[in-house]
DNA sequence: AATTGGCACTCGAGGCAACGGAGTGCCAGG
DNA sequence: CCTGGCACTCCGTTGCCTCGAGTGCCAATT
């Protein structure tokens, strides 16, 4: 029952009200777009839009806005892809090809992102376990302490303290490295499990159930609880947004700080090839049901490396905060795909 | 021509205010607090405060509010060093003694210190000068680019890509992590220039002049360029003070999300032992002419490794934040320092 | 000389009514 | 199915009023 006009209308209506704030009225919308008919007759429309639930009237006699069904269908049929401007583009590779760093280029893109959408933008470092180990090196910090450093082919250099469970000597730990960097050398780390399986085997037997259990330790360390990380930016455009927020900023900002929120949010939308839309209470998380997200993953080849993408108020431009979206992550997937 | 009394007034209106976050009148004043005399008497002494500056009105027939120049002198003079409480106490002991790792140290009392003193908290990762080198690490990239890695007695590991003049082989990777290694181990970074200053006379004949040129790449790179951290938490509660913000909270906003600004920032105040009060106009950053910081240095001995403290509006609980501040860098200063 | 009570004055906050305007729903006619 | 007209609703603004907290000043008291 959704004939073409009416389409042109709640889009007519989403993008007035994300530039202006405020509910727009049928005569308003007759006039600064070109449907070709009255205002009386975008008022019978509104008033289907309204009854289907796609808009809604904060009070009688007052314009309408789009409810969170509106902005889904406007999302999912109605706005193309807005391809970036010229000078956007040349924005995003001028400011991504100085980074050397990972730290750089995650840094570098986040604050691109912010800057491209006015929102906060939200980027995920490479996941370890997506990533090739390319070194592991081992420092002793007391004989029952040690201090992994792993080295990724992204870049990525995460460390790790960890008790071991009886003291260790400089020989045992010097094994333990040549085994463990021969074996996982360039493997990827969620394959490590089985590379190490019966490592100790192949070393000296003396040394055999010592480094077992070692390894056991560091795979469970390194492995079973993979530390994902996050960059934020961009939280001060919330100010921009105080009106569409109001009670709900001060859960909103702490829920940001916590890297746990961030990637569970990233970690459920980081398709690649697909930008994810999640619009007010479609989100999971209570202290977004009040915000909107566009995210995507980012990553050369099949499997994602990491998520990208912004958060902000349900009233935000959808097909500009896509367009930047996409174009980030294809620039970083590039860049850390390429390494 | 400060007398007893005027400055037990210019104390309650700071305390009440700080509270109530409104202009204090004299009866009030009189009321809630112990001055012994009349709300007329107490107008007297707030007629002179004003006439010096201390305090002032908002519009005439409202009550007082602090100047700048009236909270430093409540916190020069008439603030006692508030103890914490036994709680916050054994909070701190319990939220810092379970971390291991040094991120695990510095996020944790990042965020302990937000909570205690509901402001938003900085701490500082102990700078790499400050800190003595415990291992070197390098990975080849490629040829031509060489990952370092260096970890220091703080537990803190600190990354770098370096780019170099010439190829190298693993040969050449293997001496210069050898020498680098025998030269550092145990050295402050800052003393490293010297101690690898003729250190390539003492390697093989044919690397010589290659490792010259190497060591003096590398060392611009972690000595001339090191690179500070900082963490930050607590953002949420600026809307706490959104009212004592208004205009000024997004470029405060923008300037905490700059490492730059926040290391400005510490550095200008980590004395140890002293812990340092900048009010409003004091701050040296345009952006946070509108906020107090307080703040102070943390580590063992002489120098300070790092420095951490909070930001918050003007308005602000002095001795409490004061007394958050040094305790919790009294506590990192330990826990970093004995490792 | 300092303190106090009294008094007139000021100014913002809050309540209330009136008004204008934007917007709607409905209906009858093209 | 579209359109113009019309009555109705309700919000936001404006102007007005009152109330109360707070001040400054002065004369009286200790």
């Amino acid at each position: 029952m959704l004939e073409e006009r009416r389409l042109d209308v709640l889009r007519a209506i989403v993008e007035d009200f994300v530039l202006s704030n405020e509910p727009v009225g049928s005569k308003a919308l007759a006039e600064r777009h070109q449907l070709g008919v009255s205002p009386a007759t975008v008022r019978n429309d509104m008033s289907a839009l309204e009854e289907e639930g796609y808009i809604t009237q904060p009070h009688t006699s007052a314009g309408r806005i789009p409810t969170d069904k509106g902005y889904r269908l406007f999302v999912d049929r109605l706005s193309g892809v807005k391809p970036l401007s010229r000078a956007e583009r040349r924005a995003i590779q001028s400011f991504l090809e100085g980074a050397i760093d990972l730290d750089d280029v995650v840094r570098r893109s986040v604050r691109l992102l912010a800057q491209l959408t006015r929102q906060v933008a939200v980027v995920q470092y490479p996941s370890l376990s997506c990533s090739s180990v390319r070194h592991i090196e081992i420092v002793t910090i007391t004989p029952v302490r040690l201090l992994f450093v792993l080295i990724t082919d992204t870049g990525r250099v995460e460390q790790r303290v960890v008790e071991v469970p009886a003291p260790v000597d400089d020989l045992i730990v010097g094994e333990l490295r040549g085994v463990l960097n021969a074996a996982l050398n360039g493997r990827r780390l969620v394959d490590a499990p089985e590379a190490v399986a019966d490592l100790s085997d192949t070393a000296r037997p003396d040394l055999r159930p010592h480094l077992a259990t070692l390894i056991a330790v560091v795979m469970e360390a390194l492995v079973d609880k993979p530390e994902e990380r996050v960059a934020l930016a961009g939280t001060a455009n919330l100010t921009l947004s105080a009106l569409d927020f109001a009670d709900t900023l001060r859960p909103l900002l702490e829920a940001l700080e916590e890297q746990v929120v961030l990637l569970k949010l990233i970690g459920e939308v980081r398709d690649l090839d697909t930008v994810t839309v999640r619009i007010g209470q479609e989100n999971s998380m209570d202290a977004l049901r009040s915000t909107s997200v566009v995210a995507t993953g980012y990553g050369r080849g099949a499997s994602a490396l990491g998520g990208l993408g912004v958060v902000g108020p349900r009233r935000m431009d959808y097909p500009g905060a896509m367009a930047a979206v996409r174009a980030v992550a294809k620039y970083v997937g590039d860049l850390l795909g390429a390494d």
